[in-house]
DNA sequence: ATGGTTGTCATACAA
């Protein structure tokens, strides 16, 4: 069978219900996963998101910020949030597929919110930076922990960073600048290898090819300057890579209307 | 070097 996985910073669930219908029905990936649903839990718009062809829905939320959520045309076996840096917020919610006889049965999916991390690159005068840093040392840490990579399992979300050269539009006037300054890339590209995770957007779309997933909102003609970054990311177990078939990133949603600054990145696997 | 935009919630803060 194949399993259509889909990966979207919405930044308001509520505010773009119609942009996740629109491209549920476009696109008609068996999960969706999103992030930044801004959306406290008794006012997620649960209904209206199950309307759209998703019975299965799990989600963690606060008010204003944070918020991630996972919508399936497949039903869940068991889910899981876990609590990271000791805070609160909701920034990782996971699945197992089951209950059915298939072949995605077992297969476990994270879904992460990585702390954007603010302006200054350095700890020790942003806190929001520190948070970032210290966010990516407890998933090191869990990475090697469980060994969630070495169970058939995919890793999805904005990760707030672009590890690669070709993932942002200029790669040297990008270095001090969060998200691509090193001692994230660094992290970022040791802990995924180390927990034995395997990227799948550049494991099908090498480098040098540019890929972005997000434009700034302060960017006046975003497609004409194409000044993007790819924040948002699918990653593969093991034993999941050999099944990768296509990587879909869909731009023109950031083109609609009220668009979301990220837009989706669908993997197609053949299970 | 600076300011540029958006969403939420209340007019500040995070992204």
């Amino acid at each position: 069978m194949k399993l259509k996985i889909s990966t979207w910073n919405i930044n308001s669930v509520r505010l773009r219900l119609a942009q996740v219908g629109r491209f549920l029905t476009e696109a008609r990936p068996d999960v969706l996963c999103l992030q930044e649903t801004k959306c406290p839990n008794d006012r997620f718009p649960l209904k209206d998101l199950q309307a759209f062809g998703y019975p299965h829905v799990v989600h963690t939320g606060q008010k204003g910020y944070n918020g991630v959520a996972i919508l399936s045309r497949l039903p869940f076996a068991n889910s899981e949030s876990l609590s990271m840096c000791g805070r609160t917020d909701a920034r990782h919610i996971s699945v197992t597929l089951g209950h059915e006889a298939n072949a995605a049965s077992g297969v476990t999916i994270h879904n992460f919110y990585v702390p954007a991390g603010g302006d200054i690159p350095d700890p020790k005068l942003n806190e929001k930076f520190a948070h970032k840093l210290q966010f990516l040392a407890e998933l090191r840490e869990w990475g090697g922990r469980g060994r969630p990579a070495r169970s058939p399992a995919i890793l999805v979300g904005d990760l707030n960073i672009a590890p690669l050269e070709h993932d942002v539009w200029s790669h040297k006037q990008l270095l001090d600048v969060v998200s691509h300054t090193p001692v994230e890339t660094e992290a970022l590209e040791k802990l995924r290898k180390e927990a034995g995770w395997t990227d799948g957007m550049r494991h099908l779309r090498p480098e040098p090819e540019k890929i972005y997933s997000w434009w700034s909102y302060r960017s006046p003609d975003w497609a004409a300057a194409d000044k993007g970054r790819r924040l948002d990311h699918v990653w593969v177990s093991e034993s999941l890579t050999p099944a990768l078939q296509d990587i879909e990133v869909t731009r023109e949603t950031r083109g609609w209307e009220r668009p979301s600054d990220h837009v989706p990145v669908t993997a197609t696997l053949e299970l």
